[in-house]
RNA sequence: GCGCUCGUAGCUCAGUGGAUAGAGCAAAGGUUUCCUAAACCUUAGGUCGCAGGUUCGAGUCCUGCCGGGCGCGCCA
């Protein structure tokens, strides 16, 4: 097959060709040149209102400057007309030159500097994880993939807080009700998650309570110690599992024991204790601790201090969060780290690990953090202690991806309670619904286990997608697992529609038949401007750290697609057949299926989303 | 009290200061002798919470108010 020419920036071309024209005005300076699709059902594909905006600095009425921009103008040939509406100067193109310039490779994004260290998931080490934990897995992993596609160096990391108060809680659950290894068929996370209830449920008892707060206490201080670290890497890889099915991998799992056994946290603490405003009250509320001084970086705080160091000599959990912080961005080393597992796609998963060898993770340029909007306090306490050390510029980059809680049915979850549902439940119940419509639908299914698991998996990624993350959302069974509308089997449907036409064309032996672009109608075209806007969707996603933005691009392009498929003559007869288009139309709306199809998947995956062949 | 955040169709949500505010679900109707009907096409449904302001232009930016969510621990 030749070599494709690949793909034209047109709106950066329209754009260049604006400034000259400005240019040729006699002007030397100008707003930021905006060039938009026109609307439906408007004149023209393209269009800018930079007349408008001119208006005022050149006291003349926009169409005015619209006019004179037109005859100055110098456009690439691929523009058939240029005219004035209204205070705009649109644009029509030649509709072959859109159809084709859709059907063209995109090539690779520009690779950028600067290492970006994204953190996600960091569930405690402690029970299964739940329909709370589903959101920030998946914003996190499709940030990943968006930013890595867009260029950017990316690390992911997972930190395991392997000495908080959960795991202890847990780990003692074990041994307070004599439990041993879970019965057949039982995670290995949901049986320490029972035990973890179950326990809380005891310490409703006063007298049981006591006995339990000491008992925990103790395991607190083996797992400090770093003693219980296997029993921590049970319930870790058990929690694994679900994250890999989700379709999520890391590059390395930080764990809190190591921060403080390598001597991190001493090392930050020292470091901060250089700064005027870290010291210990002599008298007061905060008597005998080690205390931060935000106000200068947080102003209106009732209360700006923050403990570093308990007065009873132990660390706050920010305290951690602060070391972990500076070795992220370079301004601490000593983690050591060696291979963990193989994950699904083969790639490595490194760990911090007491007979580790150093490696060049951390030292980051930028810093993302996903975690849950109640936490911003916490992690505006973090950021200011990078001022507090001294690098204001350093805490410019490192970003909070904040998202809102999940509700469950409309009422606030607790792990706590029992009142959650557990993301392998999810799963299950969602590719067993998939499994029941696809039963019905396509029962000579070539590979229906796997394309349920694609399915139904799918939905519950796309459900936890579509919404912008600081939007509070609610999680029902029969939304997020619905297969129909707004949903992610929609478009890996749109996918599936796609890879049919071309196996058949491939079966008739149509693969190799020539384009005749010129024969392009408004169908094509149509297709042709969604599929175009594809790396702008992208780049809008990474620049705003947004995973929605894609998922809502992608829902538009599969209903174009459907559309398109769906289209009529005004007898009721199809439109817009492939297989038995004329000669060279066909060969046209072939590339074009291709192109489409090659978009949804490459979209599908920047959401972490399979793409099925079949349905 | 202070701070952050949300308020768009009956419900769930899109909508980087630009053209007539859009989807899905729910409702009503229609489309398979045709490449997968998990789809498509109609119809109906809106004081974009309220009031000011900035702007040639505001759902989008600013201020105030109303209503919902969250945060402000020697908890993690």
């Amino acid at each position: 097959m030749a070599v494709r020419a690949s793909r034209p920036d047109i709106k950066s071309q329209l754009k260049e060709a604006i400034a000259q024209a400005l240019e040729t005005l006699g002007l030397s300076e100008w707003p930021e040149i905006v060039v938009q699709e026109t609307p439906v059902g408007k004149e023209g594909d393209y269009g800018t209102p930079i007349a408008m905006a001119l208006a005022r600095s050149l006291r003349q009425a926009p169409p005015q400057i619209a006019a004179e921009l037109l005859h100055n103008i110098q456009l690439p040939p691929w523009v058939r007309r240029t005219f004035v509406v209204g205070g705009y100067l649109n644009f029509e193109l030649e509709p072959a030159f859109l159809v084709e310039a859709a059907t063209q490779p995109l090539p690779p994004f520009p690779a950028q500097k600067g290492k970006v260290l994204l953190e996600h998931t960091s569930v405690n080490p402690n029970k299964e994880l739940h329909v709370g934990h589903l959101r920030n897995i998946c914003l996190g992993d499709s940030l990943a993939r968006i930013l890595r596609f867009v260029g950017h160096p990316v690390e992911v990391m997972n930190y395991i807080d392997d000495t908080g108060r959960q795991a202890a809680e847990s780990l003692f659950a074990l041994g307070y009700f004599g439990l041993d290894a879970p019965p057949p068929g039982v995670k290995y996370d949901h049986w320490v998650g029972q035990a973890y209830v179950r326990l809380h449920q005891a310490m409703d008892d006063p007298e049981k309570k006591a006995t339990i707060e000491q008992g925990v206490q103790e395991i607190l201080h083996r797992l400090e110690e770093g003693r219980l670290r296997d029993e921590v890497d049970k319930i870790l890889r058990a929690q694994l599992q679900t994250m890999y099915r989700l379709g999520a991998e890391y590059d390395l799992l930080v764990w809190e024991s190591d921060i403080v056994r390598e001597g991190l946290l001493q090392q930050a603490l020292k470091a901060l204790a250089r700064s005027p405003l870290v010291f210990r009250p002599r008298e007061g509320k905060y008597a005998g601790a080690l205390v931060m001084d935000t106000s200068p970086f947080i102003p209106g705080l009732e209360d700006p201090y923050l403990v570093l160091l308990r007065s009873n000599g132990t660390s706050t959990y920010t305290a951690k969060d602060i070391a972990l912080q500076f070795w992220k961005m370079g301004l601490l080393k000593g983690l050591c780290f060696r291979p963990y597992d193989t994950q699904p796609s083969g790639a490595p998963l490194y760990s911090t690990h007491p007979e580790g060898q150093p490696m060049p993770f951390g030292g980051a340029d930028e810093t993302i953090n996903v975690v849950d909007a109640r936490q911003s306090h916490a992690l505006r306490v973090v950021q200011a202690s990078l001022e507090v050390e001294g690098r204001p510029d350093l805490a410019q980059r490192c970003f909070h991806l904040a998202y809102e809680t999940v509700l469950l049915e409309g009422r606030q979850m607790s792990g706590r309670k029992g009142i959650v549902v557990s993301v392998d439940e999810v799963m299950d119940e969602a590719v067993r619904r998939v499994r029941a419509v696809m039963a019905e639908k396509n029962p000579d299914h070539p590979n229906p286990k796997e394309a349920a698991e694609q399915i139904g998996v799918g939905a519950v990624r796309f459900a936890m997608l579509k919404t912008e993350a600081k939007k509070q959302i609610d999680f029902r069974y029969e939304q997020a697992l619905s297969l129909e509308g707004d949903t992610g089997p929609y478009v890996q449907y749109a996918y599936a529609r796609a890879g049919s036409i071309l196996r058949k064309a491939e079966e008739q032996g149509l693969f190799q038949e020539q384009a005749d672009f010129a024969q392009a109608t408004p169908f094509e075209l149509a297709l042709a401007k969604v599929i175009l806007r594809f790396p702008e969707a992208v780049q809008d996603a990474a620049r705003n750290k947004a995973p929605h933005i894609l998922a809502q691009y992608l829902l538009e392009l599969a209903a174009a697609w459907n559309s398109f498929y769906n289209a009529k003559t005004p007898e009721g007869r199809p439109a817009t057949p492939v297989l038995t288009a004329p000669l060279g139309l066909r060969g046209l709306r072939l590339e074009l299926v291709r192109a489409l199809r090659q978009t949804l998947k490459q979209g599908l995956s920047l959401l972490g989303l399979q793409a099925p062949e079949v349905m």
